[in-house]
DNA sequence: GAAATGTGCAACTTTTTGGTTGCACTCCGC
DNA sequence: GCGGAGTGCAACCAAAAAGTTGCACATTTC
């Protein structure tokens, strides 16, 4: 199952306060710097330069040279695999959610041994 | 944007591949125990159950007592958060991809300053 | 009630993260 | 070509995360 350590990669990449609002104003503000990613940011600029490579190397973010400036733009393809996840997951959820109802309302259930 | 945090909570939650198998496998395999989910798994019992309190905290997961063994089963909710803050990014992603194009395919924009 | 099964708690160790600082390097504009 | 804006790299630090071990406590089952 591959597909799951891709979206673990994904998820991971994701799970941090300041790498989500990093994605989020590279998505409402178009492509950015890190310079100008860090500016608001509470850290500095090299932590962003971080959080971007952590967000490129899961696929989630890709960075073009600019002259002497580097811009950093989302990319859709891997959020995917995470959406994927996350139907996959859901999709389970209700006979998960069945299943758990008949063995907690079942009164005395003599499981084997 | 509190629902930021939340989906950076989820996020983070799922972020590891034991908690995303362990997801995984209570989802297709209804409710467990944490003695149940460490067999066959790389790590000790304690481990998942330190996991299992993880996506607990994030709202993935909820716990029953069942006589001496306790059962974990996936919890729905919160995972909309997630799912939300995918669409949205998704949903800016065209327009900031068009951003991008028009930044990158304009030959010398001398850009203010 | 004694042995076995399933948990809970706490101390402790080892990696990873997230972050910083300092400095060398590159490109642009004047 | 010089100064400044924008980066890149490396060393270093502190805190958190992941995992382990050991043992006490609860609940079955015989």
């Amino acid at each position: 199952m591959g597909r799951e350590r891709a979206a673990a990669e994904v998820f991971f990449a994701l799970g941090d306060g300041t790498r989500l609002s990093v994605v989020t104003r590279l998505g409402s503000g178009g492509a950015l710097s890190a310079t100008a990613l860090s500016q608001g940011a509470k850290v500095t600029r090299q932590a962003i330069v971080k959080h971007l490579q952590v967000l490129e190397g899961a696929g989630l973010v890709r960075h073009e040279k600019r002259g002497r400036e580097v811009l950093y733009a989302l990319e859709p393809e891997r959020l995917d695999d995470a959406r994927t996840f996350l139907d996959g997951v859901s999709a389970s959820w209700d006979r998960a959610i069945e299943r758990l109802r008949a063995m907690v309302e079942e009164p005395e259930k003599p499981r084997g041994r």
